[in-house]
RNA sequence: GGCAGGGUAGCCAAGUGGUAAGGCAGAAGUCUGCAAAACUUCCAUUCGCGGGUUCGAUUCCCGCCCCUGCCUCCA
């Protein structure tokens, strides 16, 4: 069984061949460290970190690297208005970001560079391409891409030079040869953060940065690149006509793109203004809600986020936490599901894979209910959740962290114990309801009465 | 306008040239004092619309309608 991806360069589904036989180079676009992460950022984290967490099942050792633009007009704009550096913006931010990530039970990539620890990879990729000939410097000193010289341009995205000029909606910089051109280093204003380069002071543009980092990481061929579908274009047809004019070809063999989060099917975005963020959702629901939720559909589908969504993601949590608590755990050892691993292996079919732990978790609850041994099934259910990055929390956590007293609870169950005894139901209906106001379930169980929240 | 991706039950969402996974919601039953949970059964003669190819299409082809995205920063 071999996994295939769906590769955005091939429009199709490829069968995955690493470069080097038992590893993987993988590199994702983060994100711009200016403000706290939304639904949308949290999507790609998540999608990549199945990505990885499959991989790594697959057998292979997988170095994964995740950068942080941590330098641009926006961060620089933000950190103005806050009277403070950028750097104390970015940290802050990326301090942010891994409380946001981790709560979503991701796992950190091997590496999360930053921009501007690489400037002199920056620089030096800038250079070769103006020693190639593939870079001038424009009318107002910023240096420039021709991206007429590259003859590939608009492969990835599948677009046309000449199209996209046709419909532009780039703005003419007088300075530039072509509108399409875009920038490689920028030229600093006065007061802005600038750095040396043989073009004077100045910063990076924005597309730089991932061709430098990814290839000083993982090589000038590395096996996947992905991020969100609207970094297609420009900014890794970009980034490919930049990595291969100044390496000789070469770069990312796989690129994988993942759909948007919605709203209302409009795409969630800060420029709308239409977004959440992450530390709002999850006020609300449990991180593990929202990762919930991002499984259920495949990672290149359009995704639509609603308080609706994240209800049917809980109810369907709740199911296997009911399962997990029936049987916490078992050191038994099992296969995963052929169903299962055909469902990763095409092109990380979360939904097919959800289905079949779905289909785990009746079986057990089967086994359990005729009196049978489960460990088998429980097993399986284990690896599978692990893999996915769900029902990762004691049950009791899951079930009974609620901003409640739990004394209060355990002394009005035993009071509608006695109560129930004494064959005063009306009285035990009472002290229920009492409970279920507080949003407080019980369940009568052989061994006794369990609550947990709603 | 150019390009790309979609339209599957009340909702979400997989999928296949051979007659529609799974989840949520809903109905009935088992269990229970009653519930809850679990289990069982039921819940799309049908996959945007109209043609075509085929023994057979939701799945392939053509046309149409509708939705979204990219073409500027964007995950």
């Amino acid at each position: 069984m071999s996994l295939s991806v769906y590769n955005t360069l091939t429009r199709k589904k490829d069968v995955f061949v690493p470069l080097v036989a038992g590893k993987v180079g993988m590199y994702v676009c983060g994100v711009t460290v200016y403000d706290y992460c939304h639904v949308g950022h949290a999507r790609v984290m998540v999608v990549f970190d199945v990505i990885h967490r499959w991989l790594r099942e697959l057998g292979f050792d997988v170095n994964y690297v995740r950068n942080f633009t941590d330098v641009d007009d926006k961060i620089i704009k933000r950190a103005a208005e806050r009277g403070i550096g950028i750097d104390a913006l970015t940290d802050e931010m990326i301090v942010a970001f891994h409380e946001d990530i981790d709560a979503l039970g991701c796992i950190r990539p091997s590496h999360e560079p930053r921009a501007t620890a690489y400037m002199d990879a920056m620089i030096s990729m800038i250079q070769k391409l103006m020693d190639t000939g593939c870079a001038y410097v424009g009318g107002g000193g910023d240096v420039l891409y021709a991206v007429r010289d590259f003859a590939d341009y608009g492969r990835l995205s599948g677009k046309n030079i000449d199209d996209l000029e046709a419909g532009s909606r780039v703005d003419v910089d007088e300075g530039k040869r072509d509108p399409l051109d875009f920038v490689l280093w920028k030229m600093a204003k006065v007061d802005e953060p600038a750095w040396d380069s043989p073009w004077g002071k100045g910063r990076p543009g924005w597309h730089i940065e991932c061709s430098a980092m990814s290839c000083c990481h993982l090589g000038d061929t590395f096996d996947i690149h992905g991020g969100g579908m609207d970094l297609k274009f420009p900014h890794h047809e970009n980034e490919i006509a930049q990595a291969r004019a100044a390496n000789g070809g070469g770069f990312a063999r796989y690129w994988l793109h993942n759909g948007f989060v919605n709203i209302n099917a409009e795409k969630m975005s800060k420029s709308l203004g239409n977004f959440f963020t992450i530390r709002e959702v999850t006020k609300k629901y449990d991180p593990e809600v929202l990762r919930m939720f991002m499984l259920g559909t495949h990672y290149r589908s359009p995704l639509d986020f609603s308080d609706t969504a994240l209800d049917v993601a809980k109810a369907g949590l709740d199911r296997l936490y009911e399962t997990k608590r029936r049987l916490p755990n078992t050191q038994k050892h099992s296969p995963l599901p052929d169903t299962f691993s055909a469902a990763m292996n095409d092109d990380f079919n979360t939904p097919e894979a959800l289905a079949v732990l779905f289909e785990t978790t009746r079986a057990i609850n089967k086994q359990l209910d005729a009196g049978q041994n489960a460990d088998t099934a429980m097993a399986a259910f284990q690896r599978m959740c692990s893999l996915l990055g769900i029902v990762q929390q004691d049950v009791s956590v899951w079930f009974q962290s609620a901003d409640v007293d739990a004394s209060w609870i355990e002394e009005k169950i035993a009071a509608r114990n006695q109560a129930r005894k004494n064959r005063d139901f009306a009285l035990a209906d009472a002290l229920r309801d009492e409970l279920a106001a507080s949003g407080i379930v019980l369940e009568d169980g052989s061994s006794g009465t369990t609550w947990k929240k709603a």
